[in-house]
DNA sequence: GCGATCTCCGTTAGCGCTGACAGCAGGGAG
DNA sequence: CTCCCTGCTGTCAGCGCTAACGGAGATCGC
């Protein structure tokens, strides 16, 4: 069996809180004694038990994370910059994914709650704030991550989506382009955003918002590439095919690019193409491909100030969003000329 | 506060323990019992405090998975499978990350031991055993992950790497290259598996085995783009240069790739290119790259049904490998004509 | 020299749950 | 009618730890 708290207390021969105290590093144990408890606890190689200190204390020094999917390298950079600023506060990371399904994302919270973690950190798949209900009533911290749910007041850390549409956008108008076409998602707040971004830029450049050549679409975070495929051929069918494309995000705008290629046209002199999200491999590409960063490390990292914030901070703070702006990156996709 | 099972009891007038037989779903309850008390833990919307549990059951019905880098594709995929494997059978993953740092790793260790997961699997960025100890006298069954350790018998889920480095360079050499250099890993036995196959393949054929044209390097899964670049540059400056180069990685066999179209040379007419691990974007790439498929989710599953069957069955089986057999996919990099 | 204070340590009572056992009723067998 | 068995339910102890309180002994001030 593992090493216990009694097993040091009893080698001792002093009474095992004393050695709880110890460990839990109090200040009202004498400098022989605690020494001699530290020894020995270093010899036996002991380890708590946070189960045991979780139910005693109430607190599990955790927090969980439930993203829609770890494969999106958004997601798995997210987590890693959130498990890196938790660990410097010694908390613990239970990361979760909810595989794009608003059951099991219901599931994973009932399943962290019941763990007792002490923050919750969601990038829900869900589109309404049903299933939250346990959430809301179980008091327990909570922060939405990249994905706004509507009507839900919660704190929020995540990219300032209209500004990455509109920069996109904008950036397409400024060399040149006019008839700008819109590749996007549906339903989550994230397309929403860039969408709406993508519409202020046109009406700030005094361009006409034309539906037709907008092409909406769900679950481009999986399957962008072929979606994209098929939503640019739909887009080459118009009798006025547009010069430029503003894609939700790299996967997406990478097949839209594939399709334009394979069927002859040139890009960027035929059609520029920018993505969003600034995938790792996006500069090798066939064509080097303009996106907009979201500097996720760093939204992780924000998001480990406010959970912990939340966790030790008075409770009823206003809802709070932690926006951080996004960036140009202009590549060959946008910059060749015509 | 949360509801407990106390609450459901006193509400049906009834002992806390016939309550817990209800949930844990065992027989000796009468229908009607059982009938009331499950309606009432609906209504109440009781959730068990697995804290609780693990401490008085000794089970968490946990399992933890140790990972050097969760933005590597090839660990997010992993997780991925292993998640969906081990919620089949109610099981749930609480995932780490060690940062490729072997002090951290050892630290996660101690971490998920401490909340009593049933079993762990480690992908080690550790050189040695060292470091295991704990995990070993803490009779926790664990399972390597991708990575084998020297002088570690233990059970394994995998590539097998030797396979795949021989698929590989046999395909160049099938391809009528003679001249075929790796640019290769350090110090964990996924590169000594590839680089073990490219000899033997070498061998098989007939081919020399020339020191000059293998190139090592650590740190291949975070840096492999820039290090491929370099490596690919010191190749060229050989007086008789390759004419095929199989790489440990995708992400080097970009770099690779990069340095050699920005050098005039031409892929694969001038030097054929082929990788290991098959990213997804990999036929996006200015070159489409061939590489090898290591069918990543199946080894998540694998790993969930033996980490499973640890925990289950009888303890001391003699370890066993579980190796996936890797799969070439040929693409431009190596496919087009000379 | 005596109460007051401080330092250090022990005792007790849980946290919410499980596991083992005891016990009570009713029914069938002898 | 007794015995045992089966079906159901309760009691009790304990998992390893924390939190709150209490108290013995040393120290201090006056």
């Amino acid at each position: 069996m593992a090493v216990r708290l009694k097993d040091i207390a009893d080698d001792l021969g002093i009474s095992f809180v004393t050695v709880s105290r110890v460990l839990r590093n109090q200040a009202d144990v004498g400098e022989a004694t605690r020494a001699r408890v530290l020894q020995r606890m270093k010899e036996l190689n002991y380890r708590p038990n946070m189960l045991a200190r979780g139910l005693a204390s109430g607190k599990s020094y955790t927090v969980g994370l439930i993203v829609p999917d770890l494969v999106h390298t958004f997601f798995a950079e997210f987590a890693k910059g959130l498990g890196a600023g938790l660990r410097r506060r010694s908390y613990q990371l239970i990361l979760a994914s909810a595989e794009e399904e608003p059951e099991l994302e219901r599931q994973e919270i009932e399943n962290l709650l019941a763990r007792g973690v002490d923050a919750l950190l969601i990038a829900s798949c869900q589109s309404t704030a049903k299933g939250f209900e346990s959430l809301l009533s179980s008091n327990t911290p909570y922060v939405l991550v990249d994905r706004l749910l509507p009507k839900l007041k919660a704190h929020f850390v995540g990219t300032d989506d209209v500004a990455a549409g509109f920069m996109a956008t904008e950036h397409l108008i400024g060399l040149g382009r006019r008839r700008i076409a819109h590749i996007g998602g549906e339903l989550i707040s994230t397309s929403v955003g860039r969408l709406k971004g993508y519409k202020k830029a046109l009406n700030k450049h005094g361009l006409p918002f034309q539906p037709e050549l907008v092409i909406l679409h769900a679950r481009l975070e999986e399957a962008g590439d072929q979606i994209g495929a098929r939503a640019m051929g739909d887009l080459l069918k118009l009798k006025k095919r547009p010069d430029a494309v503003f894609c939700y995000n790299d996967l997406t705008a990478v097949g839209a690019i594939r399709h334009l290629l394979a069927n002859g046209l040139r890009v960027p002199q035929d059609i520029a193409v920018i993505g969003c999200g600034n995938l790792r491999l996006s500069s090798y590409l066939e064509v080097p491909l303009s996106s907009i960063d979201q500097s996720t490390q760093q939204q992780g990292e924000d998001a480990a100030e406010l959970a912990l914030s939340l966790i030790s901070g008075k409770k009823n703070v206003a809802p709070k969003s932690w926006l951080v702006e996004p960036q140009l990156l202009a590549r060959a996709s946008t910059l060749g000329k015509r």
